[in-house]
DNA sequence: CAAACATTTCGATAATTTTAGAAATGTAAT
DNA sequence: ATTACATTTCTAAAATTATCGAAATGTTTG
């Protein structure tokens, strides 16, 4: 599966998927952390993370109950020369500034299950 | 008017805005140039540069009947940077490639009014 | 001024996308 | 195996976007 360039730009033309891959750059995630992150409901976040899979963006591994989300380590090209501008420059918006605060001390054993 | 980043990535994820940023990457065009060009109508085109306009990737000038539309010389750092790569990646899609081989032999004299 | 014509705006429709709740799936632990 | 729970899939609704034709705008030229 091919992906191209106008496939990518369309995989970051929302915001919100913008939020989660600055996050992800972070650390892994698995969806239930962040659902609490962003604030959207858990379908809609698996969806968002559909289509960034889909864009060859990230990857999905299983660990036991979870399945953890990262940024794959090695992007096809054009993601790979593209990301690290749109990262740096999304750095000045104050909700992801808001996201990156948090992102660190997000712990799945705290937000998930026994609410 | 200050662009977010995220407001320069929704009008990069129309393949025909990218189509348009293409050939106004080689020379300045009116719109009904752009319009035969493309092939879509001209309310659709003028609609879409206008979403280019608003996003600080394109300006437009009069030119009597016409109005010419241009690339910003000096375009806000975020597209300045990335721009260059996604026209880079771009050059292998077919279509642009048609684009691209039309665009030079494009006369405002012989597509518009005396159909 | 009137006719010609490039472009924009308006109005309406089709298509796509975002969203969320409910049901389904799959894994883990008791 | 039954319960708990993370995630996905399904379904439907709301919101946004793309598109076009017709009317409106503004400029040029006869």
């Amino acid at each position: 599966m091919i992906t191209e360039p106008i496939d990518v730009l369309k995989a970051l033309s929302d915001f919100g998927r913008l939020r989660v891959l600055k996050s992800l750059e972070r650390k892994s995630l698995c969806v239930c952390e962040i659902t609490e992150l962003i604030g959207l409901a858990t379908s809609t976040v698996s969806s968002h993370l559909n289509v960034l899979k889909n864009a060859g963006l990230i990857v999905d591994e299983k660990q036991g109950k979870w399945i953890n989300y990262k940024m794959l380590p090695s992007p096809a090209p054009f993601f790979h020369e593209i990301w690290p501008i749109i990262s740096k420059h999304l750095d000045d918006n104050p909700v992801i500034q808001q996201d990156l605060s948090k992102v660190a001390s997000v712990d799945r054993k705290k937000i998930c299950s026994n609410a």
